[in-house]
DNA sequence: AATATAATTTAGACAAGGCTAAAAATATAA
DNA sequence: TTATATTTTTAGCCTTGTCTAAATTATATT
């Protein structure tokens, strides 16, 4: 079994993996994980001698097949107390991250198969995150970055980019919701700002916002 | 907030406490709390330092009001995820704690509560303990020891002295639970084993197994 | 190609929480 | 009331995961 901070440390890796597609600096790392390049560069000599990371001096480092395993055990789990949170014990979706956080190192060899059959095994998470099956398998969604589309395309709110409590919250500001219908009315050409449309209201958002926004046609 | 090993410290105390109605010595403790006499040693000099037991070398130990207010916090919430572990996600009494013993520690101001409540409020834990409330107030309910009935006696199944996962397979195995209806069919004199009935079978238990099981009359 | 800057690693330290072995205090027994 | 046994504490060490400051390597710029 992994300790804490190892699990939290490959899961970071993973996630920058899926968003970067290249190898993993110490730099980035650090910032992710809220330490120090040098306290990062401590733990991958660890976890590379634990054949979890591949890791070369000075050039960053990549999971390996058992390192990515056990960062999707890590993020299913994440993903499932998440939706638990949400749907059972009705937190919003931006109160749920850092208990997760916390939930997801729990040590048990069933917990987590009985938890997802409890919540009749949810594809999806509060933020639209693909949830892995107990063999690591993600269901991947097309969806395409609001930024992309022309003005009077539709599609629905699928995911976020950014799930940060700041934007969740700045979303239920602005009533926008995960499966809300979009459409795009025009697009400022000076600040790239797009005017949209849902079932219930029409607003302005900024560049910044909409390229958190994913959307399925 | 408080770590995890001192949480674990604080119920230790807790439950030696109520057992044995006099100051904790560092021996028990370290049993109990499976580590060597000088590890607890150390620990209790934390503790006292952050005034959350009384302690002077060699004269054991005893929670302050503050340290008896967290450590029920931690029996709340071990008692509660226990429940849930049970009466949601379908394991069986046998195989809580470890996981419990988790879950207690998870940090979050809002948690325990909504948990609480998704649960309905439940007064008793699988193995009939009681949980406490918010204020840390504690729902007793008068019983007895199965060892003070006499013959022609009954009583219900109420809690256990002993909740260990081995007591409680053995209780499996002989198909006693909690709320059972027990009656004293027979004492035998010689080894002071007893002879029950319950509503669907009778059987002979030790007077060790006997001294572990409670009786509401 | 040499130099300046940025990124990364190393060296050394620290806190938490554990351990063993030895010393000290307390309890028990002769 | 000594002597012995038991309990508890102290001293010193270890591991994990973090940090700062210094050294090293890589990258960017002249
Ligand atoms: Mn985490
Ligand atoms: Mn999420
Ligand atoms: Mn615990
Ligand atoms: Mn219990």
């Amino acid at each position: 079994m992994f300790s804490q901070a190892e699990e939290n440390y490959l899961k970071a890796i993973y996630a920058l993996e899926e968003k970067l597609q290249k190898n993993i600096s110490t730099n980035i790392l650090a910032s992710k994980t809220q330490t120090k390049a040098s306290s990062v560069t401590d733990m991958l000599k660890k976890l590379a001698i634990k054949q979890l990371i591949t890791y070369k001096k000075y050039q960053g480092v990549q999971l390996t097949k058992t390192g990515k395993d056990a960062a999707l055990i890590v993020v299913r789990k994440h993903r499932l107390w998440e939706y638990f949170l949400v749907n059972k014990l009705n937190y919003g979706w931006d109160e749920v991250h850092d208990i997760a956080e916390q939930l997801e190192h729990i040590k048990s060899e069933t917990l987590i198969d009985r938890l997802e059959k409890f919540l009749k095994s949810p594809k999806f998470d509060p933020h639209g995150d693909p949830i892995p099956d107990k063999d690591g398998k993600i269901m991947r969604i097309k969806t395409v970055n609001l930024l992309e589309l022309k003005v009077g395309q539709k599609g629905v709110l699928d995911n976020l980019k950014d799930s940060s409590d700041e934007f969740l919250k700045y979303l239920n500001k602005k009533n926008l919701a995960l499966r809300d219908r979009i459409k795009v009315i025009d697009i400022e050409p000076f600040d790239n700002s797009i005017h949209i449309e849902t079932k219930t209201h029409q607003l302005v958002i900024s560049k910044k916002v909409a390229g958190n926004l994913n959307i399925k046609i």
